[in-house]
RNA sequence: GCUCCCAUCGUCUAGCCCGGUCAGGACGCCAGGUUUUCAUCCUGGUAACAGGGGUUCAAAUCCCCUUGGGAGUACCA
């Protein structure tokens, strides 16, 4: 029996969750259900300064709305517990001072500003400074103190931070999923703070602490994480604890250009970076999201999960049942994928059409409600649904696409007039209208038939008698087959249309 | 600057590990066809192995260098 799979999707809710950070957690999710492995929320919250309040509800709204679900968080409980890295700040001193004792960490009384002063006359020198095993031995650390002194600064009260002592001339070789083994020399890496001054961990001790302790077997997160790696297996060895598996996972990029997928980019060309609206609980400025913006969750989950992973087929519609089935670890890429709103578009399309014309009906009506304030009858709405629905991305485009049914038009595009409406279009229009009253069975079918045999007896042009006719009924050269659209009208509106048309156009 | 990661059409990508295909698919764009209009749809087209060197009978595929891009470089995560 090979050990339990067990990944976690560890937000800092310090703002809304960008898309990002949804497909961080998709793939987490994805590699828990196809693994029957179990799915984590850990809330990271150990940075008190940075706090904002809502944005934890927003993480798991967020993804809740993605169909992403957890077997274990702070609200699904479990038995690895508390998920909130605050709540269990009690945890984490103990693994401080046993770092301390095994000589893998040590006291550092450098306050925040003489670093600050340090990095910048480094700076000035046009050099970088760290905090390593050249810069340690001149700095006020409990290394360079005897016990004595040590135990005074502690007593006495003296801030302090607990750092990681980087072993000296060795090289750390790391093993990645998806990078393959990555090595490093330890003369580069940086005596990182572990426990703060404030009493709280950082992110390194607290992630390595917790996901030991909640037996986390795949760390699966964003490549931002990859120079912080031979840290984390550092102090996995450290403690002599089992280490987990790491894949990194590429980034998302900017659709122009070069650079990270930012807020800023989505305000710069017109989508959203969250999969739900935000509102910044301090400035009041409202970031605008998938959800509100007419995306289908299932789209925009499609839509992720093919940004940096592929099936190796020529699938792209998946659900996510599909996805499950199909995720693998070795089948996400290396490089950095940019996005493409477009595309997203076209995700969303699809699973448009897909939808049902009674569930799709369904949505517009209350759509219609809300922005139209119209409660048609839902037989129509399905009708002109089945007939529209092949050329919207969104339901909100509906209304662009078939208003004609709910309004009279008012106007008529000049072009199409010019184009479409001729000297002797009146005339027939006029008997067209007299020949439609006579229809009894008002069907699409049966407008059709009629309308073509007149057309025909008179040695009329099916175009011109047509492109007029939807003129007078649409305003527009748009819009479905004619007789459909007649028979959603109805009898009287259609040739309502017509006469109203008829003196509109011979002004 | 330093450290690490990455590199196939404009974009997402298949192919690379285990060298031999007209380098395949999708989005977008363009053209043609269907249609009473528009859209859909169908057909076709556009367009890529970053550059250079090796290894080999043969390199997108293996190796090296260059270039380009990205990330990190906080008592943030």
């Amino acid at each position: 029996m090979s050990e339990n799979i067990r990944v976690r999707f560890a937000p800092s809710p310090t703002g809304p969750l960008h898309m990002g950070g949804v497909r961080t957690a998709l793939y987490n999710y994805l590699f828990a259900r196809k693994n029957d492995g179990k799915m984590i929320l850990r809330i990271e919250d150990t940075d008190q300064t940075r706090f904002v309040p809502g944005a934890e509800q927003y993480i798991m709204e967020s993804l809740a709305w993605c169909g992403i679900q957890f077997d274990e968080g702070i609200i699904e409980g479990g038995s690895y517990g508390p998920y909130r890295q605050s709540e269990r700040k009690s945890i984490y001193a103990a693994y401080s001072d046993q770092l301390i004792q095994s000589g893998n960490a040590y006291y550092a009384f450098d306050t925040a500003e003489e670093l600050d002063e340090l990095r910048k006359q480094a700076e000035a020198e046009r050099k970088t400074f760290i905090y390593n095993s050249e810069s340690r031995k001149s700095l006020r650390n409990s290394l360079n103190m005897n016990d004595v002194e040590v135990k005074k600064h502690l007593d006495e009260g003296v801030p302090y931070v607990v750092r990681f002592l980087i072993p000296e001339n060795t090289s750390i070789t790391m093993n990645d999923l998806i990078r393959g083994t990555v090595t490093v020399k330890s003369e580069t890496l940086d005596d990182k703070v572990l426990f703060k001054s404030d009493g709280m961990p950082t992110y390194h001790l607290a992630n390595i602490v917790d996901d030991h302790l909640m037996e986390i077997s795949h760390v699966i997160r964003g490549e931002e994480w990859l120079p912080s790696l031979p840290l984390h297996v550092l102090l996995y060895e450290a403690f002599e604890w089992k280490k987990p598996q790491f894949a990194h996972l590429p980034l998302l990029l900017k659709p122009d250009g070069n650079g990270k997928l930012s807020k800023r980019d989505g305000d710069r060309l017109g989508f959203p970076v969250f999969p739900m609206q935000w509102k910044d609980p301090t400035t009041g400025e409202i970031s605008s999201g998938y959800r509100e913006n007419g995306y289908y969750p299932e789209a925009f989950v499609n839509m992720l999960a093919l940004l940096g992973w592929n099936p190796g087929s020529d699938q792209e519609i998946f659900g996510m049942n599909e996805l499950i089935e199909a995720f693998s670890l070795d089948r996400v890429g290396k490089s950095g994928s940019k996005f493409d709103p477009e595309k997203t578009k076209w995700f969303n399309h699809q699973y448009l059409i897909r939808q049902t014309d009674e569930a799709l009906a369904q949505e517009w009506l209350k759509w219609l409600k809300a922005e139209k304030n119209l409660e048609p009858e839902k037989k129509k709405v399905v009708k002109i649904v089945s007939l529209i629905k092949e050329r919207v991305n969104f339901v909100q485009e509906l209304w662009e696409e078939a208003n004609f049914f709910f309004e009279t038009p008012e106007s008529y595009d000049e072009k199409v007039v010019k184009k479409r409406w001729k000297t002797d279009s009146s005339e027939q229009m006029k008997t067209l209208a007299i020949l439609l009253d006579d229809i009894q069975d008002f069907s699409a079918e049966m407008i059709d038939e009629k309308i073509k045999i007149w057309i025909t007896e008179n040695e009329l042009s099916m175009g011109g008698i047509m492109n007029a006719l939807r003129l007078l009924l649409v305003g527009a050269a748009k819009g479905p087959h004619l007789g459909d659209i007649m028979e959603v009208l109805g009898k009287t509106e259609s040739i309502k249309r017509i006469s109203s048309g008829i003196k509109a156009l011979s002004n």
